[in-house]
DNA sequence: TTTTATAACTTGTATTTACAAGTTGTTAAA
DNA sequence: TTTAACAACTTGTAAATACAAGTTATAAAA
């Protein structure tokens, strides 16, 4: 009963040495046919774990040279998987609460079709707006359902990700998601939220993010003055 | 002399089946052994194929069941990896190429850093607009280093993928990137171009794309009329 | 000294074989 | 009829082996 398969465990021992810096970032692994004499392995299924470590950019490969070791820390920004802190670099971020984590009932216009369970459940509902050196630059409204998150609303955000409260707090852990994005005229609300300039466009998104709970999902409206800012993003 | 490895041939061929609906959404492909007998292949090297269909989200594979279907327009979207073609669906975009592939150098006042090699090399240099039912949707202008890509000048773009000709023609695959996107007023170029309204912001992506091949980096400019579409990504 | 050839590495591709494990429809027993 | 066992599929993991092809340092030849 093998358990776990030899070459996941291989890949984690790897990818843990990389992460750690036992290999440093542009240095060469060991060749497949060290790492098979030193694991008790044969070549395909050390070549097996590889692929998984290039999968993750975390080694990239070369023939006739080896495996070079790449940067494990990689910039996921709002256009990949995580929030809209990571984006910035929260450090730089200061947040307000405009609207605290209250639990309402689902909008009937709601942008997305919702489960059963997310339906009944009703939804908790925040609104943030996130400064940048001062100045306004995302404001987001966010609906999460009211399942899996007991006593989220007594909770403080400020200054946190939502994110990270989900995760250390709930275990919930954000797999995936889509998102839509439109440049738009704002009307007045956001225009004055956002002290935007006179025809100044913003950028328009909305998500949904799937999680790692069955018909959890997390839907986050943004806005965002591109007028100093970019959105970035590594994919 | 193989040429192209035999993986990467039924590769090409199962994905071009999946995208022109040769196999339905959902739909099983034909089992491992079978597709083994049908092109005269063993079991590992089928499988070789099948993991890139994987990485791609073409496929899905459940042990027991078989390899499933997928929306060919999963996964890949301007967002992520693809280029635009894949984003909207190819069936729907007809393409005008207002400037044909040319060999220039590079514009001194390019965003991007260039290395040495591509500095020296010069550019490829192409502009398309893009259409959607008839409207004009996306202007991208693409820069390519004048290297690996020999004839490439001659090629017809005409309701192509930039991305499929550089795959099937030079062996070029992307691995990876990064992007900027703003909401910009729109200059008088671009809104003749897209066929602006009045005070009708355009999406601006800056895109810099990485290769299999050192050296060798895409670079794309696009504006985006999201009047009446959006950018769509999942992640 | 410079150039060229070679040997010894590296990863890439491919075959063959074997068994484990999940899924599904069929068949036999309750 | 319902249930349980089984057979026949499917993909998953893994070994042993072979040769191709790219890289690099070394040794021989110019």
């Amino acid at each position: 009963m093998g358990g776990i398969p030899q070459y996941r465990q291989l890949y984690e021992i790897l990818r843990k040495h990389i992460i750690n810096g036992v290999y440093e970032e542009g240095s060469l692994l060991p060749s497949e046919n060290e790492l098979c004499a030193a694991h008790s392995l044969t070549r395909p299924t050390v070549r097996h774990a590889l692929d998984s470590l290039v999968k993750d950019g975390l080694i990239l490969k070369k023939q006739g040279k080896g495996s070079i070791v790449r940067k494990p820390v990689r910039n996921i920004g709002i256009l990949s998987i995580a929030g809209t802190a990571s984006a910035v670099g929260v450090r730089y971020l200061k947040t307000d609460i405009l609207q605290k984590p209250g639990i309402r009932k689902w909008e009937d216009s709601f942008p997305f079709e919702l489960s059963e369970l997310e339906k009944e459940a009703g939804c908790v509902y925040m609104e943030r707006l996130r400064y940048v050196g001062g100045t306004p630059v995302f404001y987001d409204i966010n609906h999460l359902p009211n399942i899996y998150v007991p006593r989220i609303t007594n909770r403080s955000f400020e200054n946190k990700s939502l994110f990270d409260i989900l995760r250390q707090n709930y275990q919930i852990e954000i797999l995936g998601g889509e998102q839509k994005l439109k440049a738009i005229k704002p009307n007045t609300k956001i225009k004055k939220l956002l002290q935007l300039k006179k025809g100044q466009p913003v950028l328009y998104i909305e998500r949904k993010l799937a999680t790692n709970k069955e018909g959890f999902n997390i839907y986050s409206t943004i806005y965002f003055n591109s007028e100093e800012h970019s959105i970035f993003g590594r994919f």
